[in-house]
DNA sequence: TTGATATATGTCAAATATGACATATATTTG
DNA sequence: CAAATATATGTCATATTTGACATATATCAA
């Protein structure tokens, strides 16, 4: 891992043990935080590809621009169920949404 | 829709409005619920796969049997993150987690 | 530049998910 | 069959996530 990721995780609050032992993530650990960091950036393309703000986005999904925002920047506290939520909600269909995650 | 599934989403304490407003889920809290199923199932094809019990896995993921079972249930109280941490603890790849959901 | 619009960041009370536990019910094994 | 093992279901205190809000920082057009 280079280290422009892992500074682009700890400043999203990723919290794996100490900051010591960023570099020794676990292969679990590292997949479901590659995973959800490409699902955020799945659903940042797909918003921009409808052309709609994250305010248009959160109100879709009676959410707040700001819950947005940290959804498209991958932050830790965010689940992927409100992030797959939010991917539906902008009309893509499960194959495009999984197909954007391979 | 048919009766089988309403019965099964119902069992496993989805409440998308009323009852009565069952059989009208948006396409989006579908596609949501749809997805999420497919995820416990796979959960539970994986496991399975691997001759572990969910005892074994809760382990694993530092977890309890209960919350195991509820995972593969599809039970409304589980996150999909939990969902995902437990596939990738079982030693499943990206491309064969998101495989799986296709 | 300035103003308008979009996005990012931090905080908080309320809502929801969590592991743990007890216990019920299947399922398998002898 | 009974005992052993596996899974399901319900509850609870604690932990985490939530929408909302304030406000900072971009981005862009006049």
């Amino acid at each position: 891992m280079n280290s422009a990721k892992k500074k682009r995780l700890e400043a999203n609050g990723w919290r794996v043990g100490s900051t010591a032992e960023f570099l020794n993530l676990s292969p679990e650990e590292a997949a479901y935080i590659e995973l959800k960091l490409a699902l955020s950036k799945a659903l940042q393309d797909l918003r921009k590809s409808k052309n709609l703000t994250q305010v248009d986005l959160a109100k879709r999904i009676k959410s707040s621009q700001s819950r947005v925002a940290k959804m498209e920047a991958g932050d830790a506290s965010v689940t992927m169920d409100l992030m797959f939520r939010s991917m539906f909600a902008l009309g893509a269909s499960r194959k495009k949404v999984v197909g954007m995650l391979v």
